[in-house]
DNA sequence: CCAAAAGTGTTTAGACTACACCCATGA
DNA sequence: TCATGGGTGTAGTCTAAACACTTTTGG
């Protein structure tokens, strides 16, 4: 009974049935911000179960594929440019019947987008990918494929932390950004509002979040006060972090 | 180009070789306390390869089989009692050249247990698992299997941050306990020394961390005053959380 | 001048740190 | 009575929430 670890893991001939091999795919949860909305970017199947319906970007990686790798390369043709983009793994699903043709384990990439130009990027052509708002994908109406409700779910949440407690919001902005707009990022991913300017206080006093941007581009084209312009820091971990509730 | 996603993921006829196929393993990381060191269950691997070398309890999920259930069962010959052992992932590991025989996924779950007596669990019998504790599995001479010494490394990690954020360290602690023998949890977790008086406060204001538990047992077997004996709340989360650091 | 948006000051409340101090037991 | 470990009280500090206030623009 003690080595019923050794017996699975020492196989030097590995039989090649389903006892021992598993079907395996990469996916990427790429967040963006749309007209102040939450909002992630899905692809409609087209054929296979859950055809016309919504799932996140994944692949099956190469052989010598990292995973990482894989879930980049999965939303990659998605995206405009070669973003630079930094994923985090939400972690693997693999309950034994979340795909009826055979048991199939997901290992699930995040990241943020500043915005998502699915247009320029396809170049014209039609897409099966969209970039869906959080009340759309958190509705009953809305169809996810496979277990990818309760993914999205999980994946909203682990964005939610680490807003609270990094200063990943600024890879939610443009270059150059606004303290309102940033400000606006976390009212978007937490549906709620923010004191302004407390809020304000709280990043310039966090060493690193921001750094303040020649005001070169400042056009002032609102009603009030200019704003002074920023860009992102470094990615900093946020002591003590935000007490930001989501209201939904 | 916008359809990769599809093209791997809608396969009606799935080919098994390895473009689509991946060896999956299920491992447990198993935390403890002993002498007031933070401890790890561990297994020596006797064939295969990193042969004589140590690796987290680990085997290949049977087809129908969760993944969680897989990793408790990696463990469950090597505890005890029919621990009600609550296990949470810690993520996926799956680069390439990780296993030197094929590529090979493994999902590592992580959990605390009050005490590992890998005697009464063996029957007797000798058992290749061993209760190797941090200074051991973390110095440069200790051998891990494949990469887990990447894999405790972050293990180790978010043992800690659930340890600041949660009140999971009354599973580490016997079924009535004193605050003291609590603050020796977070002191072996944080290799740190806590403020007595402060802890107390902390623990003893935060709704649901510990209740009472009734002195019948105390016997007072120490030199000063008799502790009170209290047990094991919810698991519930510290507001704002605990800012222990960790010294190694 | 007024409205609106940006940004700052000020007050109050909560929580942690540090440290002093009481409590209850064994020797 | 003293040493020891358990537990509480308190002053100083830091931070955040709430809200008033000033600044700078457009109409």
């Amino acid at each position: 009974m003690v080595t019923v670890d050794a017996e699975a893991l020492s196989e030097d001939e590995p039989r090649v049935d389903d006892r021992v091999v598993s079907h395996l795919t990469c996916h990427a949860a790429i967040f963006t911000i749309v007209e102040d909305q939450l909002s992630l970017l899905l692809t409609e199947r087209n054929q296979g179960p859950f055809r016309f319906q919504w799932e996140l970007p994944g692949l099956t990686p190469q052989p010598q594929e990292d995973l990482e790798i894989a879930a980049r390369r999965s939303c990659a043709a998605l995206l405009d440019t070669n973003w630079p983009l930094e994923l985090q793994q939400l972690g693997a699903y693999g309950h034994p019947d979340r795909d009826p043709r055979h048991r199939s384990v997901s290992v699930i990439y995040w990241g943020v987008a500043a915005n998502i130009d699915l247009d320029v990027a396809a170049g014209g052509e039609p897409s099966n990918a969209r970039v869906v708002a959080f009340s759309e994908f958190t509705s009953d109406e809305f169809r996810f494929a496979f277990d990818h409700a309760d993914i999205a779910s999980d994946v909203v949440r682990a964005l939610r932390r680490s807003l609270t407690q990094t200063s990943i919001a600024t890879q939610l902005c443009p270059p150059a950004f606004t303290m309102s707009q940033l400000q606006s990022v976390y009212e978007a991913v937490f549906n709620t509002s923010v004191s302004a300017g407390n809020f304000h206080r709280k990043v310039r006093n966090t060493p690193g979040f921001i750094y303040p941007a020649g005001n070169s581009t400042r056009e002032s084209i609102g009603k009030g006060r200019p704003p002074q312009l920023f860009q992102a820091g470094e990615l900093v971990a946020l002591s003590p972090p935000f007490t930001f509730e989501a209201s939904l």
